[in-house]
DNA sequence: GTATTGGTGAATACACCGTACGGTAACGAG
DNA sequence: CTCGTTACCGTACGGTGTATTCACCAATAC
């Protein structure tokens, strides 16, 4: 079989999957499919395209998630597909609205949301509609890079209290027991680990009520 | 005068200013400094360390704004400051939520943001203020990363029309007269060009209101 | 005064990166 | 048979972060 930007790319994300996007490089990705590095190039023009393009291949499963009754469920279900497919391609977190996504399949699932929120009420004019989408992605990003930068650094220090205080704890605990930062200290000592996936649905209850309330301003 | 840690960030944070984060190099910092390579080395671990660095010396910018009389003119006021650091260096948003901010003006901005909400009406335990700096910060973080990215897609196509049409037009109009997706042509074509302050001022109270109002979930 | 030492800034070296470029072999169309 | 196209291949260049080695020079010991 003879190689195609579909085998590039799934290969790719394969590879960005278990070793990040930072060790990701067209070399390896080459050797992995037994090739010289610059056959990628017959494919692909350059690095940047082909980082286009797995990230449109994670859009393409986004894209998988049908529609639902309510344009509420259907842009819950978006955004939640799109945090489930973060999880499992953490260097998709890393490329989340740092470049504009116009691949098919991402355009695809900006005009599921961008009609789903349409149909919204308080949603009326165009300016409405494109406010919208503006606050849902933004919320979608922030909540989504959060997560996935706590989740390496869970990962990195060790899930464990030891291990935590052994590399992030000295510096940590020394910075808070200055006393300067007295409510993030209590944040640490004494916030609850709250549940992920409930703290991304709340995220996104609240701008959708927001939404849904016109507003004076 | 001798070098220093200061020096050594001030000389990058100017070069990641003009030439982005991916055009700086510890060789072009050196050069710049008049210097070898390696004599970084005896200030800064590796390349990540002297990025954090960076990113901290940013946000002792962003702490400089003083606290205001309300916390929600307090929290606003950190977020407007936020977003003009993103916007004076735009690397900063490539990092935004990317990494853990634990740098000690990280910590002084994270604080003054916490006890400001901590002051919120609505926040009434610790999971509530955990929820309610969660949830700002990611629209900080997605509002921030998406305005930079716009800005940096507008600049390098040219703000002309002509020149969109040339660059990104052949293939956004071919795909966007498929008419697959309708409401994101209605989007391109009809919307208008929104003020990016004042959309970034919309979103924070969207989620501000959201935030002082008590939530059954 | 000479020899030895310690430490510090400079230079070299290594492994890796993206990619420009030239070349070769199979193969269907004329 | 020839020719243009397509798929494959290897080498080479300039760049990166960083480990290591080298060169020098001031200070001390004799």
């Amino acid at each position: 079989m003879p190689l195609s930007r579909e085998k590039i790319a799934a290969t790719a994300i394969r590879l960005a999957d278990t070793h990040g996007l930072d060790g990701l490089s067209l070399r390896k990705i080459a050797k992995e499919l037994g090739v010289g590095p610059m056959r990628l190039y017959d494919y692909v023009i350059n690095k940047s395209e082909l980082l286009d393009l797995m990230v449109d291949v994670v859009y393409s499963r986004i894209a998988e998630v049908g529609e639902r009754s309510g344009w509420r469920d259907t842009v819950l279900a978006i955004a939640h597909a799109t945090r489930a497919a973060a999880l499992e391609h953490e260097w998709f977190s890393d490329v989340l609205g740092g470049r504009p996504h116009l691949g098919p399949h991402a355009l695809a699932v900006g005009e599921a949301t961008a009609a789903a929120l349409n149909a919204a009420p308080g949603v009326v004019d165009i300016d409405d509609l494109q406010r919208a989408v503006g606050t849902l992605n933004a919320v979608i990003i922030g909540s989504v890079r959060r997560e996935v930068t706590e989740r390496r650094t869970a990962r990195s220090t060790g899930t464990d209290e030891a291990a935590f205080q052994a590399s992030l704890g000295p510096y940590l605990t020394r910075m808070l027991t200055t006393g300067r930062y007295p409510t993030v200290a209590r944040l640490v000592i004494d916030g609850a680990h709250l549940e992920a996936e409930e703290t991304f649905h709340h995220n996104l209850t609240t701008i959708l009520d927001g939404i849904t309330r016109r507003r004076s301003t």
